[in-house]
DNA sequence: TACAAAGCGGACCGGCGGTCCGTATCGTCC
DNA sequence: GGACGATACGGACCGCCGGTCCGCTTTGTA
C-alpha cells in the first residue's frame, strides 16, 4: 500500500478541522457565509493547513460530508432490510429515498454546502454517483421503465435545497415530508 | 401609475446589458466564469450602471432570464392546447414539463446561472413559484395525491444542472431526454 | 542528541461583488 | 435655442475571499 505513516499532529489537526467545519456549517444559515479562514480559526490551525490537506474548499466539504454519511452508506451496503441489499425493488426504493431524506433532514446545512459549492455541479460528486447506482439497481427490479432516468428524477426530489425550502420556508415537519415522499415514491414504483 | 418616463440612453443601455449578459452566459462554460465587469465591458457600459439598474448579480440574471422566458410563459398562460389552460391535467402535466425541459435545453447556461447564483436558493425565485403554481393546478386535475409535493418532485426532474449533466456529461441527445421525461411523467400521472 | 522530512501558519496575491461621487447627458421649460 | 434641474454614467475604490508560498517548527528516527 502507498500509505506512509502519518504524523500524529497532522491526524489530530485533520480531525479538528473536520469537526470545526461540521459545526460551523451546522450553525450557519448559508454555506456561503462560512469562509475557509473561519474554519481554520475555529479549528485552531492556519489557513495553509486547510488547503494542504484538503486541496480546496470543495475537497474539505466533501471530506466532512463523507465522514458524516459513512453510517447511511454502510446501512445501504450491508445493513438489515428494507435498506440493505437483497430486498425487492418495490420495497427498497422507498426505503432508500426515505433514508436519504432523513439524512438530509439531519444534516441540512452540510448537504446544502455540498450541493451548493461543488465545482461544476452536485452531479460530479462521487456521493451522487454512488446513490444513483444503488437506486438504479433497486429500480431495475421494478416495473419502472428506464431505471437510469427514474433514478435521477427520484433523487432530484430530495435535493438539499428543496428539502431546505420545504422545511424552512414552507414549515413542513420532517415526518410529514417523509410521508409525502413515501407516497410519491410508491406512486412511481407502483 | 408610478412609472416615470425613462431616459432614452438608460433604456438603450438596459437592452445592451441584457443582450451582452445573455450572450456571455451562453458562451461561457460555467456561469461563475462570467463576472459583472465582463458583462459591463461587453455591453460598453460602466460597472456602476449594471448595479444601479439591476441591484446585484442576481437581479441582472433574473432580468435576463425573465426576458428570455417570456414566450414560454405566455404559451402556458394563454396558448393553444396542450400547453395552455383548459386542458385535462393528465395531458397537460407532461406537456408543461416538456415545454420547460425544451426551454432549459435551449437556454442551458442561462438556466444554470439562475439556479446556481440565486441568493438563498432557486426556490426563492419568482420564476419557480409560478411554475409550481401552474403545475399544482394541472396536477389537482389528476389522480395524483398531494399535488403540492408532486409538483416539486416533478419540477426537480428538470433542474438545470441535471439537464446539463445528462446533456453534457452523459451525452444524451435532447429528443431522447424529452422522451424519457415524458415516459416518467406519464408514469407519475397515470 | 542530531538531523532530515513532514507539517505548519499567516503574510500575501489576484480577482470579485458592490459602493460612491464627480461628471456628462438628457429632457424640459422659457 | 439656451439654460437649468434631474437623471444616469463610469471607473476608482473598498472589503473580502479562495488559494499560494516559503521561512520556521515539530516530529520521528537512528
Amino acid at each position: 500500500m502507498p500509505e506512509r505513516k502519518a504524523r500524529a499532529d497532522a491526524a489530530r489537526n485533520r480531525e479538528a478541522v473536520l469537526a470545526a467545519a461540521d459545526e460551523l456549517f451546522a450553525r450557519s444559515d448559508s454555506p456561503r457565509g462560512v469562509s475557509m479562514e473561519q474554519i481554520a480559526a475555529a479549528a485552531g490551525v492556519g489557513k495553509g493547513t486547510l488547503f494542504r490537506r484538503f486541496g480546496d474548499r470543495d475537497g474539505l466539504i466533501r471530506a466532512v460530508f463523507a465522514a458524516r454519511s459513512e453510517a447511511v452508506r454502510a446501512a445501504v451496503e450491508s445493513g438489515p432490510p428494507p435498506l440493505g441489499p437483497g430486498v425487492p425493488g418495490r420495497e427498497r426504493v422507498p426505503a432508500l429515498l426515505d433514508a436519504l431524506l432523513a439524512f438530509k433532514l439531519d444534516n441540512r446545512h452540510l448537504a446544502l454546502a455540498l450541493e451548493e459549492t461543488s465545482a461544476g455541479s452536485p452531479y460530479a460528486a462521487e456521493h451522487y454517483g454512488w446513490w444513483h447506482g444503488v437506486m438504479c439497481d433497486a429500480l431495475r427490479d421494478t416495473a419502472v421503465p428506464d431505471a437510469g432516468f427514474a433514478a435521477h428524477a427520484l433523487l432530484a426530489a430530495v435535493r438539499a435545497d428543496l428539502v431546505e425550502q420545504l422545511a424552512a420556508t414552507e414549515g413542513m415537519p420532517p415526518d410529514e415530508m417523509r410521508e409525502r415522499l413515501a407516497a410519491y415514491a410508491e406512486k412511481v414504483v407502483g
